[in-house]
DNA sequence: TTTATCGGACACTCAATGAC
DNA sequence: TCATTGAGTGTCCGATAAAT
């Protein structure tokens, strides 16, 4: 039986650069995108990077106890979101990483010939990577300033990003406007109702105003019990107004709903 | 049909090694 | 001292079994 209705929406392996991920393809991404499968990526047709490469499979630092065990897709937020999902946040702890030995003997190495490689020419600057093609979505930038959900760590969305490292690029999908399964926004699709309940539409649940690799229905849960949302004044509506109702997300939804308010 | 299990491919870390 | 190598270890994909 295929795994298409696992629990885990996990990004399938065969969307995963197949190794030519020699170092250079590791910063080819953006982040992100390593918990989304390639299909739901927001490029328009045509400009998806051809052919389909496999980003390199990312991993987090430290699966929780709970992943582990079930060899699932952990991530870095505590509770992870399979546990949420599982209802067993509470028992999403860290596993313990065992302290690697230490010295062992090596024979001598053997030399790779010579130079080092680099699969892409270099960059110049006068062409840009065909995945910055995205911003050519109208009123979409790329000059977004990143903002951490509130809680997290600028880290959790990145391969941890070190001092003098180019700015992070997050596709305008997180800007665009929604499009409902009726081809309007939420709120606008001539029922009255959230425009986002289409499964084919899933992407859309994806948008967000900052750069996030959670569904908004995945956010995760801050220490008081509520979770972190965008600011009002960036003009999205309520996560809980543009969710399928009934969801097993439902009730996250609900205690958050509050916390958005105008400022 | 859904959920659990787990083998094994792949990713990551970092001490040993080698070049300068 | 710094860069490179590659073994050790962890993550999680995806096939399969079991449960419902």
């Amino acid at each position: 039986m295929p795994n298409s209705p696992s629990p885990e929406p996990d990004e399938p392996a065969s969307n995963e650069s197949q190794t030519t991920d020699l170092q250079p393809s590791m910063t080819v991404h953006p982040l992100g995108y390593s918990s989304m499968p390639m299909h739901m990526y927001p490029f328009p047709s045509g400009i998806v990077p051809t052919p389909p490469t496999r980003s390199k499979r990312r991993q987090v630092k430290n699966a929780c106890t709970n992943c582990q065990k079930a060899c699932k897709k952990c991530d870095d937020a505590r509770p992870c979101l399979r546990c949420v999902k599982y209802g067993i946040a509470e028992e999403c702890v860290d596993s313990h990483r065992k302290e690697r030995k230490k010295g062992i003997k090596r024979g001598p190495y053997k030399k790779r010939d010579g130079k080092p490689f680099s699969l892409d020419p270099p960059y110049d600057g006068s062409t840009q990577p065909s995945i910055q093609m995205a911003t050519a979505i109208p009123g979409a930038s790329s000059a977004i300033p990143f903002i951490s959900p509130v809680g997290f760590s600028p880290n959790l969305f990145g391969p941890y990003p070190k001092p003098g490292d180019p700015a992070i690029y997050y596709p305008p999908f997180y800007l665009a406007a929604p499009i409902s399964a009726h081809g309007l926004p939420p709120h606008q699709n001539g029922d009255g109702e959230p425009g986002y309940h289409h499964p084919h539409f899933y992407p859309t649940t994806f948008l967000t105003p900052y750069p996030q690799p959670y569904a908004p229905y995945m956010m995760p849960h801050r220490p008081d019990g509520q979770v972190a949302l965008p600011p009002a004044h960036l003009g999205f509506p309520p996560i809980s107004a543009r969710l399928p109702q009934g969801t097993g997300q439902q009730d996250q939804r609900d205690d958050r709903s509050e916390e958005v308010t105008p400022s």
